[in-house]
RNA sequence: GUGGCCGUAGCUCAGCAGGCAGAGCACUCGGUUGUGGUCCGAGUUGUCGCCGGUUCGAAUCCGGUCGGCCACCCCA
């Protein structure tokens, strides 16, 4: 059988790597800014993590997360998301300790193992932040701010923020029951997903993509911002306002009820038109149990992670940025004399401080063809050394644009690294 | 996990009521001395995704499998 990658797992080929590497460090750079400090945590971890923190019950940790069974009855997995292993860490390292706000940041692949599809992949790679030690709502502002910052100075536009609250452990219960009596006498009319989700997952009714079930609790369906509770509902309006100030648009949701079991309160996605059904490109909320939940002391949070594929496929579709980087000098041996020359020039064209991008071509080559090749590559500049060269102790500099060519000292290696200098710059 | 469409040269694809595997682009070489792009000429490239079945004969029909795209589910 032929090797080939598994499915849903992708190489990232030239440009790719390189965007995906800069996107990352642009993102991380942003957060820093704001006084997000970097932590790497490790891709494996132990499954009961995750079933903690997720929920046992999400789709998540059911079906898609890849496990390996270690030892007798260990169960280690992939991270299917950041959260909680950043959590798990700050925990673990105490580094809520003496101090009141945490700030940090990452990037790196997560695992789903779920059916591929555009902007789903099983490896993917995200990029986002968790902010520890604040409940008020200027702390969410700020998260939604930089989250807006990001994608807005990554050059994805019409984007749109959906925010909403799905209340607290004090009110979320009574919606949730409220929401039972009002859907349960229809349940014959519920389509077989929302029949389910009746009895293990209420709040997932909301975002049903059934129209029939959507218009029947547009009619029934009591608004969650209509039943939680005073402080939750202060909580949102605060943030509004925030939002409004800091100049975000935002569209109270009430459908957005996100999948992960450990969000209270805040919860927002920014969406896309242009990315069909996977259209979240960055999505979060606040998790204020969370940290307590996995064995810390009590501690409220907020966060938020962004898709970089998705990311890269908005990009793509603005403007098309797929350009090979072009070679700067290359270098044209004539027979292995000249490659004897020329190589030290090479090594010391690439590692001097001119940043140039340089190439060098095969001494057994007709010059004809090592020509052709400069100019695929784009050369802006190539140096010939054949044996006119070698006897006069020159180079012959020519200019691929124009076809000038001129000739350069090779006395000594200082004098010609200028006068490479000096006549790329006048060229370019 | 469920369903629909797809898989032929490095790339984009044609060929498919069963009869020698194709085109464009790309690539290599050449168009007399050591000069690219444009032009002209020549040439190379295949496990037709894989395994099996039907058949005298399968890229073509059938079954399975792997991979891709799309939708559901769910999510970034």
């Amino acid at each position: 059988m032929k090797l080939q990658a598994l499915s849903g797992m992708k190489d990232y080929l030239g440009y790719e790597s390189e965007e995906l590497t800069d996107l990352s460090n642009r993102g991380l750079e942003l957060f820093a800014r704001a006084g997000f400090r970097q932590i790497r945590t490790p891709l494996l971890e132990e499954a009961e993590l995750f079933d903690r923190s997720l929920g046992s019950g999400s789709e998540v940790v059911n079906k898609q997360m890849y496990t390996v069974q270690q030892g007798g009855d260990r169960l280690i997995a992939l991270r299917p998301e950041n959260t909680a292993g950043v959590v798990r860490a700050v925990n673990e390292n105490r580094l809520l300790s003496n101090r009141s706000q945490l700030k940090l940041c990452y990037a790196g692949p997560m695992f789903r193992h779920e059916r591929p599809q555009s902007g789903r992949l099983r490896q993917f790679h995200q990029l986002g932040l968790e902010l520890f030690g604040r409940s008020d709502p200027l702390a969410d502002a700020e998260v939604i701010w930089l989250g807006q910052q990001l994608l807005q100075q990554l050059r994805i536009d019409n984007t749109k923020l959906l925010i909403n609250s799905i209340g607290c452990t004090e009110c979320r219960p009574d919606y949730i029951e409220k929401l039972i009596d009002a859907v349960e006498p229809a349940a014959e009319k519920l389509c077989q997903d929302c029949q389910q989700r009746l009895s293990t997952n209420p709040l997932r009714l909301l975002d049903c993509k059934n129209s029939c079930c959507q218009e029947l609790y547009s009619d029934v369906a009591p608004s969650i911002v209509d039943h939680i509770c005073d402080g939750c509902r202060k909580h949102l309006e605060q943030l509004q306002e925030y939002l409004a100030l800091l100049g975000v648009e935002s569209f109270l949701t009430a459908s957005l009820v996100r999948g992960l079991d450990y969000y209270n309160r805040t919860t927002f996605e920014f969406v896309s038109g242009d990315l069909g059904q996977q259209d979240a490109v960055l999505a979060g909320g606040r998790y204020d149990g969370l940290v307590e939940q996995l064995g810390g002391e009590a501690c409220p949070a907020i966060g938020f992670s962004a898709g970089l594929e998705r990311i890269m496929l908005l990009r793509s579709s603005y403007n098309d940025p797929r350009v090979d980087v072009a070679v700067d000098c290359y270098f044209l041996p004539i027979g292995k004399q000249a490659l004897y020359k020329i190589l030290p020039l090479v090594a010391a064209s690439r590692s001097d401080s001119s940043g140039l991008r340089v190439e060098l071509g095969n001494p057994e080559k007709t010059v004809k063809s090592q020509l052709r090749r400069a100019n695929r590559y784009g050369a802006r500049a190539v140096l010939i050394c054949g044996e006119q060269e070698l006897d006069k102790g020159l180079i012959t500099y020519k200019d691929m644009a124009s076809g000038e060519q001129t000739a350069l000292d090779l006395t000594t290696q200082k004098k010609f690294a200028e006068q490479l200098k000096r006549l790329y710059f006048k060229f370019n």
